[in-house]
DNA sequence: CGTGTAGTTGATAGTGCTCAATTTTAGTGG
DNA sequence: CCACTAAAATTGAGCACTATCAACTACACG
């Protein structure tokens, strides 16, 4: 980074090694980035970050701890569509979408930054490649989802607790917030359940057999993963999907 | 459209007919799309469109038929986490993935239209607007991948069905290709068992279920939905993910 | 020490899968 | 137009995986 270039805000750090990962950043970049006004927010596990069917005038990102996508069904139950780790500009695709056809919301603690559309389109049309990053970053989140389809249509209970392990511990390496195979995954059992399309009694049982193989622990908000490899193997697990190599883009 | 612009060719109907549900297009915008070099090729049911891992230097758009996204996986089953009707803008993902994480196919016969990179990247850069449309394409496809996954999550077997029934009809409605009720589906069963993540059996058993309900009826290619309103209902469907609201983006 | 949440266990039922066979449909060449 | 063939749809039987319901335990917090 240019010593004339001010650092840009900590909070933002994982985003921008989020998108560093895919590719080269130019100091005027990490300016530009870091010039985004940025509203912090805390908030407790399960509450709404935002709103479903509402219809927002910030796009939000995770800065610390994680956040979901919920859709609430008729009959109260619920599926959670994504996982979000510190560095995912969540909600992006409301920038686009103008209203929500889910809601966010927080799955263990977690701050989040809210920056008005005004900003996001000063940004994406000043600087092209800036603006080809930002799509890029939704674009991310789509093949991620397309993995989950997979996951959730045919994988059996066990492979897709394995693959979710995989996907979070990649997904907080890129954004430089894990390493050595462990990470703090403070979800409850029936927000995994939500999100992997599980009974909660069925996960607990799964999970017990997953414990068993000596592959991976989850205990105590903490994922250890002991043997990566034999776990992807387990999980069908491809990481091509996240596109953690460096392109010009 | 001005007396002055030549109209675009009659291929990109569907994918100005689908923007043209979600926001204004001006002539200018319309002529630009029109502008686009488009190579055709046409493909025969399940044939591969794009291979899984390669890095195209085109994107490709539905002109004709159905396309879907496919994943295989190690045990030879398949996921389609997707499908695409005339209109949709399929590959626009790759432009900024560079890497297949999945392969495209077609999926019935289909016709389709390749746009290299360079002019996807002259006419957003050209035109703010349009750049803008381009990427709402792509946070669309992942609004309607979201469903899928609550959809496989959450829902049985036979509310998978009627729900892909609903969607893909209002998709249709919106490319300008279908009304009334009823739309050429030329999928096999075994072809929408990959898309639900079930096997044809189950698929071919809850067919003639939703069949007795008198709700809808899919037979020689063709689906009648004799009653959207509680097909909807039964397979608990908010068309809100479609974004089929004229709105300035 | 009481209360609430999260995690765990047992028993039972249901949904959807697999394997194997049969029927129907569509496409091909004679 | 018919016989032949391959693909698609359908049916039956048995089984596996996952859900549901209902306790019960462990732990954190005031």
């Amino acid at each position: 980074m240019s010593e004339f270039e001010p650092a840009p805000p900590t909070a933002l750090l994982p985003f921008i090694h989020m998108l560093g990962r895919r590719d080269r950043l130019s100091d005027e970049e990490v300016a530009l980035i870091g010039s985004l006004p940025l509203r912090k927010e805390r908030f407790t596990s399960g509450s709404e970050v935002i709103a479903e069917d509402s219809r927002p005038g910030e796009s939000c990102m995770v800065l610390r701890g994680f956040a979901g996508r919920s859709h609430y069904l008729k009959d109260g139950s619920r599926q959670i569509t994504a996982l979000h780790v510190p560095g995912d500009f969540v909600d992006l695709h409301a920038y686009l979408l103008k209203v929500m056809d889910h809601g966010v919301i927080a799955i263990g603690a977690c701050e989040v930054g809210f920056v008005p559309y005004g900003s996001i389109r000063r940004v994406t049309e000043e600087n092209h490649h800036l603006g080809r990053l930002f799509w890029l970053s939704t674009v991310i989140d789509a093949a991620i989802q397309r993995a989950w389809i997979t996951c959730l249509g045919r994988l059996s209970a066990e492979q897709r607790m394995a693959h979710l392990f995989c996907e979070t511990y990649l997904r907080l390496e890129a954004a430089g917030i894990a390493s050595g195979g462990q990470f703090l995954f403070p979800l409850t059992q029936v927000q995994v359940a939500d999100l992997l399309g599980l009974s909660v009694v069925h996960v607990n049982r799964r999970l017990q057999e997953l414990r068993s193989t000596g592959l991976v622990d989850w205990r105590n908000g903490t994922i250890s993963i002991h043997d990566f490899d034999r776990l992807a193997d387990l999980a069908d697990f491809d990481p091509t999907y996240l596109s953690l190599r460096i392109e010009p883009r």
